[in-house]
Formats: structure tokens, C-alpha cells, sequence
DNA sequence: TTGTATGCGTTATCAG
DNA sequence: CTGATAACGCATACAA
């Protein structure tokens, strides 16, 4: 392999012109079916393959896909990548990863590097509510959201069932005799916190309970804290029997501040599944969303777009589901 | 925004010919102190930032750096993504990730896409034991191996201490007590597996123990043989009193197998950390690896190997430390 | 210290 | 149905 075959030497071996192989390679306007033949066995013979810089520059345009997200580390962030890779990549594109790292300004200079190497379209989990200026075009691709709302302005969305998820975590811990539940979280004001909580309390107003201040924890950001959180509500005075946590890491808080106090057997419902989760004793009860599934919809979202820019935003919301382990199946034990 | 700025753009601006301009950018050739003040200052005016499609074209070869990893979704490999990102990144340059998903011809698939985007260069984890096609050319830039030893030539590697950690394990359970030490791990035809079952073995016999056949199970590939292999050791004869398992899934089953025979109180060393490992009962001890500094160390041995080609291949090998955390420092307990 | 001209490999225009 | 040629934006040999 000492040089890369350019179109000049196809069109050289074919005995034809490099327009031609460039019809043929890109299914471009018509060619004879005997030359279509020559074309493509010079194209094998050299081991030829587009170069993407030159397309690139010709066309204004990479046909990679470029993909920001806060953190690649996050367990619900990998998985979502693996399933956007895998479809992306089956469509003979490439993935380009940028990490925001939570921050703002970190994001919004990512998606500009992407926006400078003109990826075809951006998936995008963007950090803060405000992301106005991806309104403001320094995204000139199509754009799909996932996991997050689009806030300022409207395009394709893939979220999961946050508020039934919740819900229905809910309502398999009333349905197991549960009248005090708790619901422990991280900030209230990111997206998916808010919604878990509505679904949360919906289900407890529907059931004719009170949703209790003391038993409503939104500011735990790692599991030290619900780990804090969870100690404190069950040395209080009207520990609940029960508590539901927002997502993975607040779950493993919860958990182990329960472990600490073995004695009060408390259900729990954890929002999001995690790895190790029937490892645990007892093996913990989520509502499970599937990263891979909302990971390929969202590469889907963007392939189709990619090939019809056109058409109204669509917005998939995929079904959450609960898996039931033990945990969240515990009956209410007054500790009292 | 309606059109991006170009070298020429800013050359009218400036007063100066795009040469010049090439030269502020890249900092080649000498330039006048009151040109470059004025250039500077056209450039941040028309907030031009150079194509990386056309320079590519010309110079022959991408400033982004490849990635190819067999599965974003593992854990480790997700962290040490991060690692690597976050270091590439701070360089100015972009990681492009590609999965072969255990399969050596995707995996060949997905560094021939990256040799053809040309890649600056490319960091690895060869999912098989033979990679002989890296060595036939496949890959014409920089090749840092991570996770992986090179087998069929030399290049720049990180790897961590896996036989060093293995007798970490085996030696803080031989300290404990224990004399009858399982090992429970993936097929031994895996680099990492082997090498930890050569730690393993090697602090056995240091100790004068023997390593007993029916105490090693190398073929677990997922928690739930690791879970059918921990309960068929506990219920054979002369079960051991502690078990060290090599990796975090197969963790994951051993606990599960562990779990559900609670009257025997097995020591256990998990080879690699996992999330929830200190929200588990006991907090389950391990021998920790560092994969975002493995990332990092690699991300730094490319770009180092980038800035300057020549000198003989590194390899690094990172220390690994026990976290002590409770599951193995239980005291030898008879079953019998 | 600075400028001019050429070509990287592809696609698009337009003529044959 | 096919081909000659320009242009994309940049870097570089070469000239000034």
C-alpha cells in the first residue's frame, strides 16, 4: 500500500474519465452498464475509497455526526452512545464525541468545533436549560435532542417516560400497602428531576396520600449525599416506609444509607436500572430505561433527517418499564 | 452567520496576502510584530477558525485522533474514554470513536474507515490475541496500545499492573488467613486474565498454598456463569473460604452466587472497581485500576508520538492499590 | 519579512 | 451517456 488510489488512477485503469467514476461511486446520473462493470472492477482492483477531506471540501459538508454529551463515563451516557454508534455506524458513518464536562461554556465551544468541521448533524444531551445559542445557529446542521427537551426552539426530540416511569414507580409501592413514601433527587431544576418528581406526585395526590415536605429530597448530586439524605429521613420523626430515587447514582446513596440501618426494612424503587442492581440484597426493584433503544431512535431521528432535512420535528418519548427484584416489593414496616 | 470566513477573508481585511495569514495561524516563518497584530486582530473580527477539511486535503493527514474500543457501553472502557477524550480534547483536537464490538472483522472495518479519514493517529484496544493486519500497514500513523499488550510488533502501550494487582488480592486474603483461594475470571486466553491468573498463582505458591484445580474457573464470561461457578465451588467439596473474581462482571455474579448462600461468610477481592462496590454488604474490597489515568497516559504517549515520530516505543504500566472495604478482610470461616 | 502560484481529490457545470 | 475543467480552502515551493 504505498499510495491511496484517487479517482485519476480508477479513471486511468478504467479507461474512462473521473467523472464517470464519480457517477458510478455516487449513483450520480446515468452511466452505460458496460462501463458501470469496468468502473467497478478498476474500483476493487486499486482497493479505492473516497477520499472524505476532498468531499468534504467540495460539498461544504463531513459526513460524520457529531455527538456531545456531558460526560462518555456516565454508565446511562455510554450505553446511550453505544446504541447511537452502532446505527450510525451501520449507515457507514463516523461518531465524533465531545464531551461538554457540565459545563456551558465547554459545550457550547464542542459544538462549535463540530459546527467548524461541518459534521453533517449533531445528537446533542445539552447541560444547561438555556442553550440559546444553539438557537442562535452555531449549529447549522440538523440537530437531535436526546434525553433533554428542546427549550427555545423546537427540532427532533428523544426522551423517555420520565413522569410515567415515575408514576408507575409509584404506584407499585401504594399498590404494596405504602403510605409514606419519600422521593429523593438531584436538582429540581434539571429536566429530568422535575418531570420524575410530577410523576412521583401525581401518582401520591391520585391515591388521595400527601406529598410531605420532609419527605422530598431535590438537591443530592452524588451518592454521599443521598446516602445523608436517607440517614436523615429515617432518624426523623415519620420515617417514610418507602423511597423512590431519581436516577442510578442517588440510588446507590439511598442504598447504602438503608444498609446502615438494617434494622428498618424500607422498600425502594430506583429510577433508572443499574449494573449490579440484582447483585444487591435485596436486589433493587427499578423502572428501567433502555439507553440502547433511546440511543438507536435518536441515530434513526438523525439518519432520516440527514436524508430529508425537511418535515415537521418529531418529538419519541419511549415506554419506561418496571423490574420488579425484591426491593420495591418489601411491605410497609412501621419502625415506630 | 452566513458564510464562513476564509484564510482569503481575512487577507482582504487584513491588508496582507493568505500567506501571511498561514503563517500567524501555524506559526511558521517569521511575521512582523504590527502584520501579526493586525492579523490577529481580522481574524478574531471575523471569528475565522481554518477548515479542517481543506487542511487535511493538503497536508495528507486529519488532526483528529481515532479511538477503537470494542464496546463504549463496559464501563472501564467508557471511563478510559473519558480519560483519553478529555486529554485530546485539551489539545485542540477531536477523538473519533469506533466500535468493533468484539469482532476482529469490524474491528479491522473500523481502523481502515480511520486510516482512510487519516486519522493523526489512533489509540487501541485489539480485540484479538492475533492483530496481524495492524502490522501489514493497515494503519500508516501512530498506534498507542491500551489495555493490550502489542504482540506481533512493538508500539507505544499502557497497560495496568495486572499480575502486580492479582497478588495485591491474593496476598492481602493470604494475610487474612486464607489458604483455600478461589479464582473465578474470563477465558484465560484474555491478555488481562492470564496475567492475573499468574498474580494469583504466584502469591499462592510464594506462600507455600497450592493452587487446587477445582479453585479455578477461567471460562465466566458473564455474571451469570461467575454466579453458577461461586455456588457449584460452595456446594463441592472442601468449598473455599475466600474468592477472588478478575473482573468486574464476573464481580458481579460471584456476589450474586454469594448473596444467595448468606450462612457462609466468603472472603471476596474483586479485580476492578465498580460502581456500587461500597454500597454492597459487606462494601466489597478491590483491587482498583485507574482507567481514566490509563486514558490520559495514552492520550499524552499520542501526542507526544505525534509532536515527534522517532524514538523507540514506550510502554507504560500503571500501578493498581487495594481499596479495603470489608468483604475481604472476613476471617477464614469453615463451612464444614 | 512578505507575496504568487500550484495542487491536494472531489463534485458540479456545461458542453459534446 | 460521457468528458474537460473550474472550484472548494489551505499549505508550500519559490520568488521577490
Amino acid at each position: 500500500m504505498t499510495r491511496r488510489a484517487t479517482l485519476r488512477d480508477v479513471a486511468e485503469l478504467a479507461g474512462v474519465s473521473i467523472k464517470t467514476i464519480s457517477r458510478v461511486v455516487n449513483g450520480t446520473g446515468p452511466v452505460a452498464e458496460t462501463t458501470e462493470h469496468r468502473v467497478r472492477a478498476a474500483i476493487d482492483e486499486l482497493g479505492f475509497r473516497p477520499n472524505p477531506a476532498a468531499r468534504s471540501l467540495r460539498v461544504g459538508h463531513d459526513d460524520a455526526v457529531g455527538l456531545v454529551i456531558e460526560n462518555i463515563a456516565d454508565p446511562f451516557m455510554a450505553t446511550l452512545t453505544a446504541g447511537i454508534e452502532s446505527r450510525i455506524r451501520a449507515a457507514g458513518k463516523l461518531v465524533i464525541i465531545t464531551s461538554g464536562g457540565y459545563e456551558p461554556e465547554n459545550e457550547r465551544a464542542a459544538i462549535e468545533s463540530l459546527a467548524h468541521r461541518r459534521v453533517a448533524g449533531m445528537i446533542v444531551t445539552p447541560t444547561s436549560m438555556s442553550h440559546s445559542y444553539l438557537a442562535q445557529g452555531v449549529a447549522t446542521v440538523p440537530l437531535v435532542f436526546v434525553d433533554r427537551p428542546p427549550i427555545q426552539f423546537d427540532t427532533d426530540t428523544v426522551l423517555s417516560d420520565n413522569e410515567g416511569g415515575a408514576r408507575l414507580a409509584a404506584e407499585h409501592l401504594i399498590a404494596h400497602g405504602h403510605e409514606r413514601i419519600a422521593f429523593v433527587g438531584d436538582r429540581i431544576g434539571l429536566f429530568t428531576t422535575s418531570l420524575r418528581y410530577q410523576g412521583f406526585r401525581a401518582a401520591l395526590t391520585a391515591a388521595g396520600l400527601p406529598v410531605l415536605a420532609h419527605h422530598v429530597r431535590t438537591d443530592v448530586v452524588d451518592p454521599d449525599s443521598a446516602a445523608a439524605a436517607t440517614r436523615e429521613m429515617l432518624a426523623g420523626d415519620d420515617p417514610p416506609t418507602a423511597i423512590i430515587s431519581a436516577n442510578a447514582r442517588s440510588s446507590l446513596g439511598v442504598i447504602r444509607g438503608l444498609h446502615e440501618e438494617p434494622s428498618s426494612m424500607v422498600a425502594h424503587v430506583s429510577f433508572d436500572d443499574f449494573e449490579g442492581a440484582e447483585s444487591l440484597s435485596p436486589p433493587v426493584t427499578v423502572v428501567h430505561q433502555d439507553p440502547i433503544a433511546m440511543g438507536r431512535t435518536a441515530a434513526d431521528l438523525m439518519l432520516e433527517r440527514l436524508d430529508d432535512p425537511s418535515g415537521p420535528p418529531r418529538h419519541i418519548v419511549l415506554p419506561t418499564r418496571l423490574i420488579v427484584r425484591g426491593s420495591g416489593e418489601l411491605p410497609p414496616c412501621d419502625p415506630s
